[in-house]
RNA sequence: GGCCCGUUGGUCAAGCGGCUAAGACGGCGCCCUCUCACGGCGCAAUCAUGGGUUCGAUUCCCGUACGGGUCACCA
């Protein structure tokens, strides 16, 4: 076979030589130990959580060790392909903290080493194609989508490996006059890699999350371009890496069993072999078995999702972080303000199986994160989250920033700061009845006496005064609670309640029920003064208006 | 079905031949306390399984079970 004409035949143009792509995409100049990585999604439109947790590993490899990060798009199948998903993904990455040094930006390109959108690489991936052919390492494949089908099915039935390989590669040594026959009538055909490995063989090969591992060799023919002339993801890769530099691969563990091949086409290109580190799944509970998070079964998978349900960009973040690199709550612990940056993230420290997502731990991180937030930024981020999420609220949160930020300053700052915030959407509920919109009345409990009840909101108006601290306060709440007969001894009362008709902790939430329309709250002395003394009086009188004589 | 990866409490997980097998989330209980939250203390709960190797296996090897992934002109 002469691979020289046949190369020819199949890649007629001018094209530049490999020698040529090695000039434009010189090697980086990078100090030694730096990691050049990528993210290289597709542009469905959709941006997950793996995108997420990818983005982040491949983010903290590179600037961790002064090396760069770039986003590659690989729209080389058009099929899947949604307008406007690049711009939605690098605004989502860019939301999360991922931010690229180089590649496919909203606007175009940025970068040394592109184009950064595969399909404007096509002469790239020619050029190595035909190099390929004219090693006689690649050929062209005229089957039909209907001939694989029957050759899979025969193959199921024969109880052999599926795939195009062996007896099974019809074309891999037809005859020249056989393809040119093809070409001539014009049928479509795709180029496919010679495989020169054997099931009977294996390769032994160190991965930076999973370790050593030993996997069979590839003995498919996979295929390398399609009818289209555009590549499938294993040609890119090999190519698109190899002339951008990269050195540390990030993916996802489906990836491992493609490994093989893609260690063979490395090989046959010249090609020196990147570092790799696949990410094992997330996944889920479902019933009593584990599986992936699925795209079309579960919302939380969706970036938006947590958006919606007004997680902080900082909680996702810190969770994922502490999902890849346990360690990063203990160091969280120890260095509560620091930035997370700074935190050393390893490979290392990554489970090589899957994880499991847990929305009630997202929740704590949640709860700590906030908990370190000041009151403004509080505020800000839940104007933010309402505005989209809650006009109304929004409204409000606008009219009277100053109560706001004074209610969310409550227990705020210190060693022990309240964190009984993990969303955006519970603010309301926690401090939306200082507003008369939000305000409503709890179910006034069964076993207390309403009409003390009554009697404790009239006798505190009467002697309520927005000087006292928080000490003074109380003791005019013991007052009251003495003047009902309650007992101020909460030792006694808790030994032995039944021997008092009630305690000043009932009077207290007498006080707080006409003021919050709750059980509980936060320091409610602090509350009256944020709503300052006309309107606590007169929640006071509205409450107790509500109870008989 | 072939191939590959994985398996420490309900969950996230330390561990890397010798430990009463860390810690965190969640649960429960107690303490602090005018409620809630915070905080403090404590409790229950784990090495999938059977064989080896070894003086000794959670740790190394093999089998089994279970879970996950993959076998496209999708990435």
């Amino acid at each position: 076979m002469d691979y020289q004409k046949l190369a020819n035949i199949l890649f007629p143009h001018p094209l530049k030589t490999p020698e040529e792509w090695e000039v434009i995409y010189p090697p980086r100049n990078l100090p030694e130990g730096a990691v050049v990585t990528r993210l290289a999604p597709s542009p469905t439109g959709f941006v997950h959580l793996g995108n997420l947790v990818q983005g982040l590993t491949s983010e903290r490899m590179a600037h961790q060790s002064g090396g760069v990060l770039f986003l590659r798009i690989e729209d080389t199948d058009a099929k899947r392909e949604v307008p406007g998903a690049v711009e939605v993904l690098i605004r989502a990455l860019a939301h999360y903290h991922i931010q690229f040094d180089e590649g496919a930006t909203i606007e175009g390109d940025s970068g040394l080493y592109g184009p950064y959108r595969q399909r404007q690489r096509k002469e790239i991936y020619h050029t190595y194609a035909k190099k390929l052919v004219e090693e006689g390492k690649a050929y062209p494949c005229f089957a039909t989508e209907d001939e694989l089908a029957s050759m899979h099915e025969q193959q199921e039935a024969e109880k052999a490996n599926y795939g195009y390989y062996g007896k099974w590669a019809t074309w891999r040594d037809r005859p020249m006059a056989d393809i040119e026959a093809e070409l001539e009538k014009g049928t479509p055909w795709v180029l496919r890699f010679r495989s020169e490995g054997s099931i009977e063989h294996k390769i032994k090969f160190t991965d930076l999350i999973k370790g050593n591992l030993e996997i069979t060799e590839n003995d498919i023919d996979h295929v390398l371009l399609k009818s289209d002339g555009i590549p499938t993801y294993h040609f890119a890769h090999a190519v698109d890496d190899h002339l951008m530099r990269t050195t540390h691969v990030v993916r996802g563990d489906e990836w491992l069993s493609t490994l093989p091949f893609h260690v063979q086409l490395f090989g046959a290109l010249g090609f020196k072999l990147p570092k790799y580190l696949h990410i094992g799944p997330l996944q889920k509970m479902d019933g009593d078995s584990k599986r992936k998070l699925s795209k079309r079964k579960d919302p939380e998978i969706a970036l938006t999702y947590y958006q919606q349900m007004g997680y902080p960009v900082m909680s996702v973040y810190e969770y994922i972080l502490g999902v890849l690199n346990s360690n990063f709550e203990d160091w969280r612990r120890a260095n509560p303000d620091a930035n997370a940056d700074t935190f050393a993230f390893s490979p290392k420290k990554m489970n090589p199986a899957g994880s499991l997502f847990d929305e009630a731990k997202l929740k704590d991180t949640s709860k700590n994160v906030i908990s370190r937030m000041t009151a403004e930024e509080v505020y800000t981020l839940t104007l933010e989250w309402a505005e989209e999420n809650d006009p109304a609220f929004a409204t409000c949160l606008k009219a009277n920033p100053e109560i706001a930020t004074s209610a969310l300053s409550i227990g705020r700052g210190g060693k022990k700061p309240r964190k009984d915030i993990a969303v955006w959407s519970e603010v309301k509920g926690y401090m939306g009845y200082l507003y008369d919109e939000f305000f409503v009345f709890e179910e006034f409990p069964l076993h207390y006496s309403k009409e003390d009840a009554k009697k404790a909101m009239l006798a505190f108006a009467d002697i309520y005064s927005e000087a006292y601290d928080n000490s003074a306060w109380f003791e005019k709440v013991k007052t009251v609670a003495e003047g009902l007969g309650y007992t101020t001894d909460m030792k006694a009362y808790k030994s032995n309640p039944d021997s008092f008709p009630g305690s000043v902790a009932d009077v207290s939430t007498f006080l707080r029920y006409a003021i919050t329309g709750k059980l509980n709250s936060p320091d409610l002395c602090e509350l009256m003064k944020i709503l300052g003394k006309e309107k606590s009086l007169s929640r006071l009188a509205r409450a107790a208006a509500q109870f008989p004589n």
